[in-house]
RNA sequence: GCGCCCUUAGCUCAGUCUGGUAGAGCAGCUGACUCUUAAUCAGCGGGUCCCAGGUUCAAAUCCUGGAGGGCGUACCA
């Protein structure tokens, strides 16, 4: 208990004094950098006015980019005219380079969110106390506001010859390396705003995803979409399978969990008579972390009534490429060194086909789907059959998904919020969209029957208990004793032939509760234990409150899904999803 | 989760194999210079070599353990 408020008190301390402390004694580096920083801000203000050093309005600016079309195009070899002057400028922003000529003379780099250019304090332009001022407090990565002459060097360089010049806000931290920028990839993850101003190309990628999410709205909005907004706190996470974050309500005294899809709240809407929905927003999945996945992320999902699949690959196909040529001026785009085809129309390819063309195996040859994945060194026990194909799909056929395509006729039983093909009961109404081997959108003719999705979503509720426990008995560092073995041998098939079984049929629980106790030890499968433990995992329980919306009739519609952050990695052309995340999940620092 | 790699000045990096007084560039400070553009030139200051133990006369360097990070891989409808 004590603990809790001494680690408290020090969290504070460390917050008062900017951590300063732990910067390092006196005399240290950065100390003595930002103590002549101090130097120049306690100067500055000495002439200029108590907070002087920390600017007001300054507004009617122009960007840089836009000065530097005002300067007309030099012809090659063409000596600028000394004193030809191409306007007025007034601008703000940051000092990125400094070249002292002389004490008359100082040139500049500056820099704006558009981009660079360079200033010139001269004495015969600007008001000599105010460049001694200057001269003598100026610091790299200080802020300014800028009025001034445009006129080229004599080397032909746009100029912003200063007439005035205001602080209009002091770096006292010591910027990083000036050439190089902030290469230290934890540093530009943990402090982005270094990142963003020392790295163009970061900039870069993040003023296209915002241009992205805007164009993801354009594009909605011009077609009569909706936005709608949902909880982001549920009951029951739904709509896929991924263990989620648990949270838990104080006023109601509830755990309640961070959505991992919008799916089921925007049917409902679809329900209540709104024809067109979508929703763009955050997502959590409590999983993995590489360079396709963050904890959380961003998606785009879609429904419209009365449409199907066909409807959503026009939609998604004329979005993607219309949003990759708006951004980049073309439809083939680079990730990873490798060109990326995004340009609509997309090829369809049929799911059985490609496991047959890639991994050589049909789709319902177990023993086949077995040796092709012990191929792969991964074990086929305890797999279900969708698990299976799934695990050979990835493997084998997804590497070769480099160019935007649409993947049709999944197995049934893998997507339990689908329709059924028109054509083929066995096959879904589904598309999933690749690109550079990454899933970049889902999309089903919806599933509107509300007693067949009762049925699917019972089947996969059975699927996962049954999975689970034959993992327990075939686990061999679970040693269950003998007569709970048979006990869980017996509930394993009450799961596989009861339609009906629920968690709370016959005895069920109480058996489960006997493994538990039995696998307190067990720590290989504590990943899957603390899903059941804790009923986390969606797939775990039925959706009612779900069911019984889909009972007073959802219109036959098309939905789909996009990753968002995936789209922006190969629009913006981005290796890794920390490069399009503006704070990516890092661990604490000490 | 597993494998490989990294951690040295505010920043970018050498030095570690082969143990022997801690290095460079940028940034900072002092000075010179009226068209430079990673300005240049002369001089100066700046270090918990990630942490803890061990081996040794002696450890940034070798050994063990730990922390943080990167990349790959796995999990991920």
């Amino acid at each position: 208990m004590q603990g809790f408020f001494e680690e408290a008190k020090a969290r504070v301390e460390g917050l008062s004094t900017g951590g300063q402390a732990a910067r390092g004694a006196p005399g240290s580096g950065v100390d003595e950098l930002r103590q002549e920083r101090l130097g120049k801000l306690a100067k500055y203000e000495a002439k200029m006015g108590p907070g002087s050093a920390w600017g007001a309005r300054f507004a009617n600016t122009t960007s840089i980019e836009a000065l530097r079309a005002k300067f007309p195009r030099l012809e090659e070899g063409r000596q600028p005219e000394q004193n030809e002057r191409f306007g007025t400028a007034r601008l703000a922003a940051r000092v990125m380079l400094r070249r002292d000529q002389s004490k008359k003379l100082i040139f500049l780099t500056v820099q704006d969110q558009s981009g660079e250019i360079q200033v010139a304090l001269w004495n015969k332009k600007l008001d000599e106390a105010q460049l001694d001022l200057l001269r003598d407090t100026l610091d790299l990565w200080d802020l300014l506001g800028v009025e001034g002459e445009l006129a080229y060097t004599q080397r032909g360089e746009p100029t912003v010859w200063a007439t005035s010049v205001v602080l209009l806000s002091k770096c006292l931290a010591p910027p990083p390396e000036k050439h190089h920028g902030l290469q230290d990839k934890e540093l530009r993850y943990r402090h982005r705003h270094l990142d963003l101003v020392s790295n163009p190309d970061s900039r870069k990628a993040f003023i296209t995803r915002a241009k992205l999410v805007s164009g993801v709205r354009r594009f909605l909005d011009a077609q009569g979409f909706l936005e709608m907004e949902t909880p982001v706190l549920q009951t029951i996470p739904g709509g896929a399978a991924a263990r989620p974050f648990k949270t838990h309500l104080n006023a109601l005294s509830i755990d309640m969990y961070l959505r991992i899809a919008t799916e089921i709240p925007l049917k409902k809407l679809l329900v209540g008579g709104l024809e067109k929905v979508y929703e763009l927003g955050r997502i959590f999945r409590n999983e993995g972390v590489d360079y396709t996945h963050n904890p959380e992320f961003t998606t785009v999902e879609l429904y419209q009534a009365c449409a199907d699949l066909r409807d959503m690959m026009a939609l998604v196909e004329n979005l993607v490429s219309h949003l990759a040529r708006e951004l980049t001026g073309d439809t083939t785009v680079t990730f990873r060194g490798k060109p990326i085809r995004l340009g609509a129309p997309w090829p369809r390819l049929d799911y059985c086909e490609l496991l047959l063309k890639h991994a050589g195996v049909k789709a319902d040859d177990e023993a086949a789907l077995d040796a092709k994945i012990r191929e792969a060194k991964e074990n086929p026990e305890g797999m279900s059959m969708v698990d299976k194909i799934d695990e050979v799909f990835g493997t084998y056929v997804e590497p070769h998904l480099t160019d935007a395509c649409f993947v049709i006729n999944q197995p049934v039983e893998m997507s339990p919020l689908c329709k059924a093909h028109p054509q083929d009961p066995k096959k879904a109404d589904r598309f999933e969209a690749f690109a550079a081997s990454m899933e970049i959108a889902n999309a089903y003719s919806e599933l509107n029957d509300p007693l067949e999705q009762r049925k699917r979503l019972a089947a996969q509720m059975r699927e996962t208990w049954a999975k689970f426990m034959r993992e327990v008995m075939d686990e061999p560092k679970t040693e269950l004793p003998g007569e709970l073995r048979l006990e869980v041998q017996g509930l394993v098939s009450a799961i596989e032939s009861n339609d009906e079984w629920q968690p709370e049929t016959g005895s069920a629980m109480e058996t489960l509760r006997a493994v538990e106790v039995q696998t307190k030890q067990w720590k290989l499968r504590d990943y899957f234990y603390e899903r059941m433990q804790r009923l986390e995992d969606p797939s775990l329980l039925i959706d009612e409150d779900f069911l019984h919306a889909l009972e007073h009739g959802m219109p036959p519609a098309g939905g789909m899904g996009i990753g968002i952050d995936r789209l922006c990695m190969l629009i913006a052309g981005c290796d890794s999803i920390r490069d399009v995340v503006l704070f990516p999940l890092m661990r604490p620092e000490k």
